[in-house]
RNA sequence: GCGCGGGUAGUCUAGUGGUAGGACAACGCCCUUCCGAGGCGUUAGCCCGGGUUCAAAUCCCGGCCCGCGCACCA
């Protein structure tokens, strides 16, 4: 095990869910610490994403009904039809090894699959038969009530629970575009065989913003604060660049300004959580690499000892989710947009007659009437429509035409929808990563996990120099003091100061304030610097606003007193 | 899912069939005027199940978990 995973785990991070039981691979616990951590990222999170953004927080159930998955495409993209060779045990996805081998479009279904295997006589690369084709869906599967109850899922992804709640969110916003929904919450796939500890999981944290635009303006207004940001890019090639966001979108390398804008964003939020930039950039999805809901995808990547991880993932989605949750729902889920100005147009317009048409058409003429409103007139004789697959052919002698003139006062749009995805617990692991260092004190080796000051779980130790009564209890005073204060304090009072200073460099506490003989002298306290192990003496009146000071900031303790110890 | 290698205290590790040992950590007491000091003491372990054997951490079988490679990762 690594020396950092080790730490982790000893020092209560995080750790492997049902370890007494033997343990299950793909899930974990956050301990203390970790929980900790996460739950600073997640507030960082949203404090760019929702608090600084035209954009809301929601959260929505975990547990789906089908029909959601059925129109997002995940019950067929997902449900896909394996074969596994029964001689060497591989498995492959059918459709795919048939189109290599084969040259064949193979439907995704058990029946076409199977046919083709047996017509076909296909065999495995190591000479082996397959054995009967099975579906694998990566989504799990659950009963929602009592007997047989109703199919459901647990959600591959947070952001099926904004699609569907789109009418209301629109009207939320007042039918304003653009407008952003975030969540923050679980997941679930159910991976074939998860790898690498904590980077693939079952059950997983993500957050997600669902940024809803008009698909004529992938723009956003504050894109300037970015504009400037100099990001590593590879595009979908594999070309790399080291170009400012500017200039990559008017090279077009990033093909519009709002992925632009949320690249810029998302790395602004890294940076701060305490991503390595040297360790970060944004790859463009292969064409052979994205989902099938995504027109265009950049991830942001950290690098870590598992090598480039996907951390997030900028995606834009298009109308795919909006008009596929449309069409299966039968809701209209699109916007109006008032043009600016209405727009006066001339245009011939069919006028159905409906005396002649109800009784020659009787049980149809609904529909005629209805397709014949809805089509664009010509100067023709007759007019041929499509209803229920028949051909119907409605001559002129039911219809006049007239040419009118309307004021179109805006139009119906199915917003596109631009979404940066972030995996929490990879985000968190990178950070992690990231942070951890080791230097060297006083001629030791020491181990210190440099997290940024306002993602640290345990932001102040206070710290009695001797296991003595007065000194213990001027501590405990302290501590009660700093956490009224809403500083996420702990005490220690076990061991020598050393080990002590030791103990919380090691899980990225930042400051560490200690009691000793001059304060009761004159009520100052010493404030340690875990980067620099520097202290400076500060009134114990002055301690609170010294602290929030430095836990928001990146000043120096020099700032707020005098070194004494270098 | 397949193949290879692993699984001994919180962590790391010794132990090739005969009473499971150490280091670090943790906890208590002593000592102690600022960076893993020292002394004494304490807690704590053979992944699970089956088999072979008088006797299994050790040998065999199955499972679970971890690592690596292949496959998979919408």
């Amino acid at each position: 095990m690594s020396e950092i995973m080790e730490t982790l785990i000893r020092r209560g991070f995080l750790w492997q869910s049902f370890e007494i039981y033997g343990g299950m691979a793909g899930f974990i616990d956050y301990g203390p610490l970790g929980n900790g951590l996460r739950r600073r990222i997640e507030d960082l999170w949203r404090e760019f994403f929702v608090v600084n953004e035209r954009a809301v927080e929601i959260d929505t159930p975990t547990v789906c009904v089908e029909d959601i998955f059925i129109a997002s495409g995940h019950a067929t993209s997902f449900t896909d039809v394996a074969i596994e060779c029964k001689k060497c045990g591989r498995v492959f996805r059918a459709d795919h090894y048939i189109k290599e081998k084969l040259g064949i479009e193979a439907d995704e279904t058990i029946e076409s699959v199977k046919e083709i295997v047996e017509s076909f006589d296909l065999k495995c690369e190591c000479g082996g038969e397959f054995d009967e084709p099975k579906p694998f869906n990566l989504m799990f599967e659950t009963k929602i009530g009592p007997g047989k109850g109703k199919k459901g899922y647990l959600r591959p992804e947070t952001a099926q629970g904004i699609f569907i709640a789109f009418k209301r969110l629109a009207d939320y916003f007042r039918d304003r575009l653009p407008f952003g929904v975030a969540q923050i919450g679980r997941a679930y796939r159910n991976e074939i065989s998860p790898r690498q500890g904590v980077i693939r999981l079952r059950e997983f944290n993500q957050a997600e913003l669902e940024f809803f635009v008009h698909p004529k303006e992938k723009t956003h207004p504050g894109f300037d604060t970015y504009a400037n940001d100099r990001v590593r890019l590879v595009d979908k090639n594999g070309n790399e660049y080291d170009l400012t966001l500017k200039e990559a979108v008017e090279k077009g390398v990033i093909i519009n300004q709002i992925l632009a804008y949320f690249i810029g964003k998302t790395r602004r939020f890294l940076l701060k959580a305490g991503i390595d930039d040297a360790r970060l950039r944004f790859r463009q999805h292969r064409d052979d690499e994205r989902a099938h809901y995504a027109s265009d995808c950049w991830d942001a990547e950290a690098f870590t000892s598992y090598g480039w991880i996907e951390v997030v993932g900028i995606a834009d989605r298009g109308d795919y989710d909006l008009s596929s949750h449309s069409r299966f729902s039968g809701e209209d889920l699109s916007i109006f947009v008032p043009f600016s100005e209405p727009v006066k147009v001339r245009r011939k317009k069919i006028i159905p007659k409906m005396n002649k048409i109800g009784p020659a058409f009787r049980q149809k003429a609904k529909k005629v009437v209805e397709m014949l409103s809805s089509i664009e007139a010509k100067d023709a004789d007759y007019v041929e429509l499509d209803i229920d697959g028949e051909k119907v052919r409605v001559d002129r002698e039911f219809f006049d035409i007239q040419e009118v003139e309307e004021e179109i006062h805006g139009e119906k749009v199915v917003p596109h929808v631009i979404e940066p995805s972030f995996g929490l617990d990879r985000i968190t692991f990178a950070v992690l990563e990231h942070s951890f260092d080791k230097d060297i004190v006083d001629g030791e080796e020491r181990r210190v996990l440099r997290l940024k000051r306002w993602v640290a779980p345990v932001q102040v130790a206070v710290l009695p120099l001797l296991s003595k009564g007065d000194f213990e209890a001027k501590a405990k005073e302290i501590t009660v003091m700093l956490k009224a204060a809403g500083i996420f304090t702990e005490y220690d009072d076990s061991g020598s100061i050393g080990r002590r200073y030791r103990r919380f460099d090691e899980i990225g506490t930042p400051f560490c304030v200690t009691v000793d003989h001059q304060t009761f002298e004159d009520n100052t306290v010493t404030i340690r610097d875990r980067d620099t192990t520097r202290q400076i003496r500060i009134g114990l009146d002055e301690l609170i606003p010294a602290l929030k000071e430095l836990l928001s900031t990146e000043k120096d303790i020099s700032e707020f007193g005098v070194i004494f110890k270098e």
